[in-house]
DNA sequence: TACAAACCTTGCCCAACAGGCAAGTTTGCC
DNA sequence: GGCAAACTTGCCTGTTGGGCAAGGTTTGTA
């Protein structure tokens, strides 16, 4: 495993979570409309051009937080027994990423709930958590045996995917439970038969 | 019941429907890219001010059908009996509507299918998917009972139409396969315990 | 250490776009 | 017929995504 990423690697990484953060900010304090990429740039200290690299747009950026989340549950997910059900496999990778989310940089979950009320962020919500479907779908298809795995194994990525959108949603709208419960009753409402 | 929705009412959905036929028509034939939001204005013969009256942009536009099928479904959802089975209620909505479409207008799922290979549509078609998300989840929600009603609906509603979502793709990338078959396979395997 | 190739950032540019506004036109209703 | 509400359109402006090429930086190699 390589250690250091390289300097170009690590550069690249701060820009992009400094533009994410920018964006985050600034949406939450001035509306998601209220902000112009320039804006987000400046405050990112790199040029409106520089963003165009990095992202195709406010929204992207915004949700850059869910898809890191979301990348790393599929470590979560590869790194568990390939003999158990699958269910149980995304289950347990949820709950744990859950665990981490709350241990680890809380900040996210707190500037994320304060996007609130800018309803119009949510389809670029749903876009990033289908983003990783077709990689989740691939991985499951390995667990999976019988007819149709591979409907089977996009449905079941989509399933999980989507009850972990409304879960994170709902918390987003129910800010005093814990997102523990939320995730854990959602999922266990979306347990396949 | 309203027999006639009234002049004003009809003419505005022949122009909206002629608006996404020309969206869909045209991104067939030269690529979403490759298509302006005049374009598709000037082939339905209205302004491309007119346009922005109805649609959002383009891909708003060239999911239209996806849209009214959904609408359709709900119909189909209210008008069963609420005290079965809310999965089995989804499911027989499901398959009528997917014959209805067989039936009816097939136009629309063979132009549906010639838009594969448009994979940056995707995360529209998921919008327009979640788009009727809260709808369904309110109604669910009466059909429902114990603790958690609220996240549950809307799981059972997000699950169900995501998997409607699978179906239809998949369904695009392999033509040979039946709809029907597609679609009741995907529930199947979808299907809450 | 030197140097070339690969890669990033930036400014410049342009076509496309969303949506506010106001004037003109059509429809619904009495 | 005639009035009010609703719709269409043209005009306009600020914003946007992304192509291109000129610099600067990092990396791998010798």
């Amino acid at each position: 495993m390589d250690e250091t990423p390289g300097l170009r690697e690590r550069k690249k990484a701060a820009t992009r979570l400094a533009l994410h953060e920018a964006a985050l900010r600034l949406a939450i304090e001035q509306g998601v409309d209220g902000v112009t990429v320039e804006a987000i740039a400046d405050t990112a200290n790199v040029s409106r051009r520089t963003f165009s690299n990095y992202f195709s747009g406010k929204e992207e950026a915004i949700f850059h937080g869910d898809t890191m989340r979301l990348r790393r549950m599929l470590e979560l997910i590869r790194e568990q027994p390939t003999d158990e059900q699958p269910w149980t496999v995304l289950t347990r990778a949820a709950l744990r990423l859950t665990e981490e989310t709350y241990l680890g940089n809380m900040e996210w979950l707190i500037r994320r709930r304060q996007l609130r009320g800018h309803p119009s962020l949510a389809s670029h919500q749903v876009a990033a958590y289908t983003v990783v479907e077709r990689e989740l779908a691939a991985e499951l298809a390995d667990r999976l045996s019988g007819d149709d795995v591979e409907l089977r194994a996009r449905v079941l990525a989509a399933v999980f995917l989507t009850t972990m959108r409304v879960a994170v949603q709902d918390s987003t709208e129910h800010p005093d439970r814990p997102l523990l419960d939320v995730v854990s009753a959602a999922l266990a409402s979306a347990a396949p038969a």
